[in-house]
DNA sequence: CGTTACCCCTGGAGGC
DNA sequence: TGCCTCCAGGGGTAAC
């Protein structure tokens, strides 16, 4: 569920409640989601402070350094992960596997399907954590542009949607935007990543930057103590052109969206405004 | 190397 | 009501 915009919105939601507080430790309820919990998260965490909260990707970087021995918490939402805030002595429900304790508020993480990962990195230089060494260009950034996008794909001949799916290209960008930043940028999701030209190249950027940021000024308004969500209302509080409308009318010229699977995922696009 | 297939896990929807 | 199948917003790994 959550892609780049819920991540990011759920960071801008947690940062004025949670910089520059302390953790008081944690709760493990699961041993293991996507890979195991750190086994002594409780007392590792207990009295560092948060500094900062970052976001790469679809990760989530708290930054809990200390004078000894702080690091880093990656967090991931993986499908169905979410954060909520809420007071110390909430009976946690089901799938509520983890807890981090703060004075006042403990942040609590919910997956049912623990795709999701909490990772910890010791040191200060997280961009070195196995999992994020990897991680392509970010979609938001300056650098990504048509220009660096044609250049990056040049060499590519996977078809465009899973191209942009791979976080070894460019990072945040899952199933539901994908489809969406197509669709606005009339580019198919068929084509070949190396026989996309440069101006449909910028088109193509043009439209990933600016779904994915009305997706997060849509979502940036309505967060208080539950930090982001389940979206089940599909693009989170944006409507989809496409996704998830298989033969509905395309908004643009009303003929029906067509779905087919591309790399085991569903792909959702109009063939009449999308070449 | 690039690309595909499969796996991890639970829950909801729809068919029978 | 139950049981079955299929599907789901992610990503890591093995195999071709």
């Amino acid at each position: 569920m959550p892609e780049l915009p819920e991540v990011e919105v759920s960071r801008q939601g947690l940062l004025p409640y949670l910089s520059e507080q302390y953790l008081v430790g944690a709760v493990v309820r699961t041993p293991r989601l996507r890979h195991a919990i750190p086994p002594d998260l409780d007392t590792r965490l207990a009295g560092l402070r948060v500094d900062a909260i970052l976001r790469r990707g679809k990760y989530l970087l708290l930054d809990c350094q200390s004078t000894r021995g702080g690091g880093w918490l990656l967090l991931h939402l993986g499908m169905s992960g979410s954060l909520r805030l809420v007071p110390p002595g909430t009976p946690p429900q089901k799938h509520d596997h983890v807890d981090l304790l703060f004075a006042r508020t403990v942040l609590r993480l919910r997956d049912p399907r623990r795709f999701g990962a909490l990772l910890w990195h010791e040191g200060a230089d997280v961009d070195r954590h196995p999992a994020l060494v990897d991680l392509g260009i970010e979609p938001l950034s300056d650098a990504f542009t048509g220009d660096w996008l044609y250049a990056a794909t040049q060499r590519r001949r996977v078809a465009i949607k899973p191209l942009l799916m791979d976080s070894r290209l460019v990072v945040g960008i899952g199933n539901i935007y994908a489809a969406e930043s197509l669709h606005r940028a009339g580019v198919s999701p068929l084509r070949r990543g190396d026989r996309i030209s440069r101006l449909r190249y910028r088109l193509l950027a043009d439209a990933i930057r600016s779904t994915l940021a009305a997706s997060i000024a849509a979502g940036g308004s309505s967060v208080r103590d539950y930090v982001h969500s389940d979206g089940g209302a599909g693009c989170f509080q944006l409507s989809c052109a496409v996704y998830g409308r298989a033969g509905e009318p395309c908004p643009d010229c009303s003929r029906p969206v067509r779905a087919i699977r591309q790399a085991g995922r569903s792909t959702f696009y109009c063939p009449r405004c999308q070449r």
